[in-house]
RNA sequence: GGAGACGUCGCAUAGUCCGGUCGAGUGCACCACCCUGCUAAGGUGGAGUCCCCUCCGGGGGACCGAGGGUUCAAAUCCCUCCGUCUCCGCCA
């Protein structure tokens, strides 16, 4: 949810964010209007339920002779009640609708357009280059037997995989690693659920355009998360927090789930677009004044990630078009991978600024009352991963160099051998 | 899945049977001030959230798990849902 105050005072702002999103200018003055009619149809029934209370206390204290007619008055005005307060529920019902589905604003300096209009921020590390025909990661997955996608589809349909050996090893490595430094940096593990509510679903806002892309299990009205973002803003929602010693900030580690609608025929073979995964998850509520910053710190702890790992990758602020629902800025690290000749998105961190929390009413205290915080989210580590690591550390002999800051997590282990 | 009990202002509770004097008492915690040499204790006052209007002094409305209903009037009566607890059953 937009602010109120800024789509009232400030639509100039507003049309401006739709506008570069490619989003529809007109949604503005429909809003605009809905609150205009929702304000008045609240004066009005406030104005009926004063009287009404005012004649309540009068026929209370009234002598039995007076009663009768004061009630018969009472009556006559209760229907009117009634009515007014079903014009304001009509109203901000209307208004919740059209409001709601005006993405968040975005931030000053995001490129405007869609998918393809990105602005790369830097490239960094050099492209692995090879004197031999690299494998993709399925071939070196299959050759260390560390993917198996023929008994994923058996056993679950297309994009479905398991992750056997070195390969459920290596996942944990990466996931492990990860934690360690979020750890470090001081977020708060948490293993979060899976299966959230419908409110929770829509105050992310993963129910907008793109709700076809979300699993919901409708015997019992759940949602399943594609990315523990959604548990994660849950957690505080309804609350008033206290960020008077800093922000809060959480790592959630869980299995996320896609439905890949739409991507038919896109990213078929491996496990780069699957419709289950692990990751883990960076998210922060601070200050709205202190969101920018805190995105270039989520961003800097992805980019930390990537460098140990010894991977080649841009980062790019995407552009408003390409934005979620909830998300004022962008942006992705992308790995190279090899046998794409292709950067592909390994992490992807978003500065929601208030819009989520205001939808799932999670304040602070301030010194002139409450007021919403603002949230950001980021992957720190995620399956994906694995696809750059085998590709980039590939050797002619199909055995997949270890990234030294990994062999903890594998009992010391160097080198991956292939076993076929 | 079955039976029962319960859900009130940060926490703990009173109020619900018998609807209006209850947006709601008490204790603890909290804030300000006062007082006792310090501490402990004591006194006085204050304090919730959301929304609307405002000549920015303030005025008004909503909120007793959520949503409906009955009624002139609901924390209080009725219904549905959600949650918690206890017992029984079932279960990876």
């Amino acid at each position: 949810m937009i602010d109120p105050q800024l789509l009232r005072e400030h639509p100039e702002v507003v049309r401006a964010s739709q506008r570069a999103r490619g989003a529809s200018v007109d949604l503005v003055d429909g809003a605009l209007a809905a609150d205009a009619e929702r304000r008045a149809a609240i004066t009005a029934f406030e104005a009926l339920r004063a009287e009404q209370n005012a004649l309540g206390k009068r026929v209370a204290a009234a002598p039995k002779e007076e009663k009768g007619a004061l009630v018969a008055q009472a009556q006559e005005l209760a229907a009117r009640v009634k009515e007014a307060s079903q014009r304001v529920n009509d109203a901000e019902a209307a208004f919740a609708e059209v409001a709601g589905s005006i993405p968040n604003i975005v931030l000053e300096g995001v490129p405007a357009g869609g998918e393809d209009d990105f602005v790369t921020i830097r490239e960094v590390g050099e492209r692995p280059a090879f004197d031999f025909e690299p494998l993709d990661h399925l071939a070196l997955g299959e050759r260390l037997d560390a993917i198996d996608m023929a008994r994923g589809t058996k056993v679950s349909g297309a994009r479905f995989y398991f992750l056997k050996g070195i390969g459920a090893r290596l996942e944990l490595a990466i996931m492990m690693l990860g934690l360690d430094r979020a750890l470090a940096a001081g977020f708060v593990p948490l293993i979060t659920p899976t299966l959230v509510k419908p409110s929770v679903m829509q105050g992310t806002g993963f129910l907008g355009e793109h709700a076809d892309e979300v699993y919901r299990l409708p015997d019992d009205d759940l949602y399943l998360t594609g990315t523990s973002e959604v548990a994660l803003a849950g957690y505080h929602a309804d609350e008033i927090l206290d960020l008077s010693s800093g922000p809060l900030r959480y790592a959630g580690w869980s299995t996320c789930y896609r439905r890949e609608a739409g991507s038919y025929g896109k990213d078929t073979r491996g496990i780069i677009r699957v419709h289950q995964f692990d990751k883990l998850e960076m998210f922060s509520y601070v200050d709205p004044a202190d969101a920018e910053a805190e995105h270039e710190r989520l961003l800097a702890m992805q980019e930390g990630m990537l460098q140990s790992l010894g991977l080649s990758y841009r980062v790019i602020d995407t552009a408003a078009g390409d934005l979620g629902t909830s998300a004022a800025r962008k942006f992705d690290v992308e790995a190279w991978v090899p046998t794409q000749n292709a950067y592909r998105e390994l992490t992807s961190t978003s500065n929601c600024t208030t819009f989520q929390a205001r939808r799932l009413a999670i304040r602070q205290r301030t010194a002139s009352g409450t007021a919403p915080v603002a949230t950001l989210n980021g992957t720190l580590a995620t399956t994906r991963w694995i696809v750059a690591i085998l590709e980039t550390h590939q050797r002619a002999d199909g055995s997949v160099h270890v990234p030294e800051v990994l062999r903890r997590y594998l009992g010391g282990l160097e080198v991956l051998e292939p076993v076929r």
